[in-house]
DNA sequence: TTAGTATATTCTAATACAGATATATACAGA
DNA sequence: TCTGTATATATCTGTATTAGAATATACTAA
């Protein structure tokens, strides 16, 4: 992947947040908003745009579309992710949003119903 | 740093490849010029870039502008540009451009009339 | 002072992007 | 078919960025 490309994903802060995200398994488009506290339109705009990037993929699964960092990571995505995680003093959100994320799977082991297949079967695979 | 406006500097190429060269030391533009084979303007348009994002600095000596990468260096900036310089198949310009300052700076021993004092001491540093 | 070298600024036009608002589509269930 | 939920698209506005060309500045040396 073009170098240019990979750092236009990164260097808004809420598609930064998105691939943090998405690099722990596919997420749908109302959670991605749930965890950010985005508005619906802004958070699909980003979705859009790293799509367009190459940098995700969409799959629609009942009333939702499940988005999902394309495999295999690009190593500087992951060397990116991981050092941010690192230095969470400066950058709190990522690990707050990681847990915000565990929390909305924990709900959907009682309520399988609010979440696509997908989703749930990512957050099983993690054990 | 806002994550932001980090990314916003590595996301063109040829900025990337200023910083990864500025990380070994100062440089001046019109061997940065050398270096990245483009016009003098856009080179140093790049380089206000970068200034007005508080990543470099510039000092004058004679006739030449040296520019040097703002310490400490960014963690972040550090991992990218080690990560990089890894995925020497897929990126190589960024080993390439290190060679030709090495060429470079190996020329100002010969004639050091070429070469800011700045420069030529980050390279007598270096060993 | 003049010429030459190194660097920066200004102008214009093109393009990309972000935010807001409004509207449209896709699907599910009654 | 109607309603609600989830998601996407369109439009407009403002701002940021980029490129190229021309010009200006800063300094050196003669």
């Amino acid at each position: 992947m073009e170098l240019g490309k990979l750092y236009k994903c990164l260097c808004d802060v809420q598609r930064l947040r998105i691939v943090n995200l998405l690099m722990q398994g596919a997420l749908c488009v109302c959670h991605l908003q749930e965890i950010l506290d985005e508005s619906q339109v802004k958070v699909s705009k980003q979705l859009q745009y790293l799509k367009k990037m190459g940098l995700v993929s969409a799959q629609r699964e009942g009333m939702w579309m499940v988005y999902s960092l394309n495999k295999p990571f690009h190593p500087l995505l992951v060397a990116n992710i991981q050092a941010s995680l690192v230095l969470r003093d400066e950058y709190p959100f990522f690990a707050e949003d990681l847990i915000k994320r565990e929390l909305i799977l924990k709900r959907f082991t009682e309520n399988r119903a609010e979440c696509p297949k997908v989703v749930y079967q990512s957050c099983e695979n993690k054990g």
